[in-house]
DNA sequence: CCCTGATTCGC
DNA sequence: GCGAATCAGG
C-alpha cells in the first residue's frame, strides 16, 4: 500500500477528528499504527499547537469528574466497584434495556431512584451535579463515539448507551474504556460520582 | 496487559 | 519517504 492522495486525505480527516493512529491504520488498511502515526509526522501535522489551541481535543478526553466533594470527614466512598459495577445507567452489555422510555441521554441523573428507606446509600452516582467539564466532556466524546453494537463490545470498549433502545437510533459509545472500568475516561467521570455535593432538598 | 503517540534508523 | 522496532507513558 502506498500513501496516496486518497488515503492521505482520509488520514488527515481522521487525525483532524482525533481518531487513534490504530483505528486510522485498521479504516485504511494495508497499514500498521506505527506507518500513520510515521506520515502524521512526516506531514508534520503531529502536534498542531502554537495558537494557544487546546490540545485535549484528541481521543484522550480527560474527563475531571468531580474530584474535590470535600469528602472531609467521610472516606470518600471512591467506587471501586468489584467485578460488574452498576452504577446509575445500567447499561451493561446484558441488559440494555432496563428504562425503556429513556430519552436519548443514558445519564438521567433526575428523578430521585426510588430507594428503599433511609439507607446510607453508597456510591450512587444518583441525584448529583456532574461536574460541567465532565458533561462537556461526555458531549464531545458520545460526538465521536464509535457506535458499536452490543456484540462488537469488547472487555475494553465503553459499554455506554447512546440513544434510545427503542430505536435504531441506538448504539454504545466504544471507545478505549479505561484498564478495568466498564467506561471510557469520560463516561466514567459521570457514572461514578463519588457523592452528591448538592443538598437535595429540590422538589 | 491493553493502548497511546514519539523516535530512531535501515531500507 | 517509509515503517518496524523501540521507547515512553497511561
Amino acid at each position: 500500500m502506498s500513501w496516496t492522495d486518497e488515503r492521505v486525505e482520509t488520514l488527515k480527516r481522521m487525525w483532524a477528528e482525533g481518531q487513534s493512529a490504530s483505528q486510522i491504520a485498521k479504516e485504511l488498511g494495508g497499514v500498521t499504527r506505527n506507518a500513520v502515526i510515521g506520515k502524521v509526522h512526516r506531514l508534520g501535522l503531529s502536534n498542531r499547537n502554537e495558537d494557544g489551541t487546546e490540545m485535549p481535543a484528541a481521543p484522550a478526553p480527560e474527563a475531571k469528574p468531580a474530584p474535590q466533594p470535600a469528602a472531609a470527614a467521610a472516606p470518600a466512598p471512591q467506587p471501586k466497584p468489584a467485578p460488574e459495577p452498576a452504577p446509575k445507567p445500567a447499561p451493561a452489555a446484558a441488559a440494555p434495556q432496563a428504562q425503556p422510555a429513556q430519552p436519548p441521554q443514558p445519564v438521567n441523573f433526575n428523578r430521585r431512584p426510588i430507594v428503599p428507606a433511609g439507607q446510607p446509600l453508597p456510591p450512587q452516582p444518583s441525584a448529583n451535579e456532574i461536574s460541567p467539564e465532565a458533561l462537556a466532556s461526555v458531549r464531545e466524546v458520545e460526538k465521536r463515539a464509535r457506535k458499536l453494537t452490543l456484540m462488537e463490545l469488547t472487555e475494553r470498549t465503553c459499554k455506554w448507551p447512546i440513544g434510545d433502545p427503542a430505536t435504531d437510533k441506538f448504539w454504545f459509545c466504544g471507545l478505549p474504556s479505561t484498564a478495568g472500568k466498564p467506561y471510557c475516561e469520560a463516561h466514567v467521570g459521570v457514572a461514578f460520582q463519588p457523592m452528591s455535593s448538592r443538598r437535595d432538598r429540590r422538589r
